[in-house]
DNA sequence: GTCTATAAAGCGATAGAC
DNA sequence: GTCTATCGCTTTATAGAC
């Protein structure tokens, strides 16, 4: 097991690990345990409504990062190339240059989704509107602007899941780079 | 419950979409009886290797799919943009016009990739390299064709996950019009 | 707050009747 | 082939001691 875990921020990052590794249903409370070094009354201490909640913090984590560190950027940089080039840092940064899957991602994919649909839905459609208008702010026109940030935020969540498979993270950096690019010299006027 | 599941073709199809829409923890014994008709002692008889065979029976089901309605048009077309056109076809087809998932994707995002690291591998890299080979045979240059041809596998898979996330399956139709756009387009020379 | 003990249900898998 | 009954284990969750 890991050491025990004493800031409640440090478990949410720990419990994100496990969902993103295992899934919501192959996070089980005895990994869950295990990996966070508490043991299951201290877990329903602090968590009352058990697994579910867990990843309810996560997912609200993991919304208020992306708020943080890309909405905003892309809604506000003054810049909006600047905004755009935050965001493809951040995602590297995030996603461990490909070492780390999209928790959104794999809850949506399968009926996780139903549990959590509210916030899954929101957490893309969130992002693919904020880099519609950073790219329109940057002189796309609005159809294509939207076109292309869905190309972007599901060549990302792709790029994830080739990169996986592949045991390859580098996939998933060659993506990133190209996909940056497109959001450089596509598609103007 | 289903009606009772005569063939074995016809199981194997339901078990894919049990495993497509649970995951591979998430599809029980209970739910996979109840979902065929078919009792814990017939399900053993046919796959005496339990639930991991009756995934693994899956995956070459989808593998072998793929292989004859993609892979193949892809490599053997006369015509190289005859060949990509029926693999987006087939995709279209395959994954029900976007609300049917990736098993293979939904497998190769958590832990279950440990159990099946060969076949999921397999699955994409032979997708990507028979695309590249069809975009370099029509006239993409090497280098291009590769980069391309991650592009739009990942593209695919991206666009799964986003009409998942948005239970609209108009995102994924929207994005494969958009990939086969690039395939026909894009940077020549 | 954190632990151990325990409950009740569900899990994958097997045995054996038919 | 398909069923029912059952095994041993794990699951989520709760209770109660400290």
């Amino acid at each position: 097991m890991a050491h025990r875990i004493a800031k409640r921020d440090e478990l949410i990052v720990a419990l994100g690990e496990i969902f993103r590794e295992r899934g919501f249903d192959g996070a089980s409370l005895s990994v869950i345990t295990e990996r966070t070094g508490l043991g299951k009354g201290s877990l329903y201490h602090l968590f009352p409504g058990g697994k579910a909640e867990m990843a309810q913090v996560v997912l609200e984590e993991v919304s208020a990062w992306f708020e943080k560190h890309v909405f905003v950027p892309l809604r506000e940089s003054a810049d909006p190339a600047a905004g755009i080039a935050h965001m493809f840092n951040a995602v590297i940064r995030f996603f461990r240059s490909g070492r780390r899957v999209c928790l959104v991602g794999t809850f949506a994919l399968n009926d996780t989704r139903d549990r959590f649909g509210a916030e899954i839905r929101t957490y893309f459609s969130a992002w693919t509107e904020a880099l519609a208008a950073a790219l329109a702010r940057d002189g796309f026109d609005v159809e294509a602007a939207h076109a292309t940030a869905e190309d972007v935020v599901a060549g990302i969540q792709g790029a994830l899941v080739l990169a996986r498979s592949q045991q390859d993270p580098a996939v998933f950096t060659r993506a990133i780079k190209r996909l940056h690019q497109r959001t450089r010299v596509m598609q103007r006027d």
